[in-house]
DNA sequence: TAAAAATATCGAAATATTTCGATATATAAA
DNA sequence: TTTATATATCGAAATATTTCGATATTTTTA
């Protein structure tokens, strides 16, 4: 059974996936066999540390994103249950 | 087959997705049996025409719609393939 | 316990988006 | 051919987002 997501979350999901950065945060995440950590993520741009925590947030607050705190670091992985519950809002769109 | 999209058009597709009244135009005309007309679709928001004009090419220029001239009106039909296309993106993220 | 490392938060500057009213263009109707 | 209708474009104001450096917090290591 897949998940059903409101309008609002729909709405906050395309805004947070509508930034390169946060495409290929997502994509990292996604092609990694494992959790991934926030500084790895962070390593693979040249942006400022501040501004990668706020693209992460907002992947996380939009729930696409599971991240959770080890020690002083954070793991993340894809939230595959909104993920599915996003792309069959979009496809449902064209039926 | 399932036409592919590369990231920049996935970010412009989702850019376009973020925003409650893009959401419920497409909505409006995916629900909608036949064709829909830019002056019905305008007419359920309280919003300037040149605004709702906005929209609609945002719409337009991320290929999520497919607008064709008839006279002085506009009709519109939601794109399937790039819907589909871009739902399939976004589920390939969870695999 | 002090220093280092990972992440979060804050405030401000730069940039982008949304919205409007005014006006332009194109087509249909009188 | 004048007028009305549908849509597009322009420029400007309001609002939101992105980015940074500075600093705070939390946890680990020395």
């Amino acid at each position: 059974m897949i998940k059903t997501l409101d309008i609002k979350q729909i709405e906050k999901i395309s805004k947070a996936l509508g930034d390169p950065y946060r495409l290929k945060i997502m994509k990292i995440i996604s092609e990694s066999q494992s959790c991934v950590q926030c500084c790895d993520v962070s390593a693979e741009f040249n942006l400022a540390q501040s501004t990668m925590s706020h693209h992460l947030k907002q992947l996380i607050d939009a729930d696409l994103l599971i991240a959770e705190k080890e020690g002083r670091n954070l793991k993340f992985v894809i939230n595959k249950e909104v993920c599915n519950a996003y792309a069959s809002y979009i496809s449902n769109l064209s039926l």
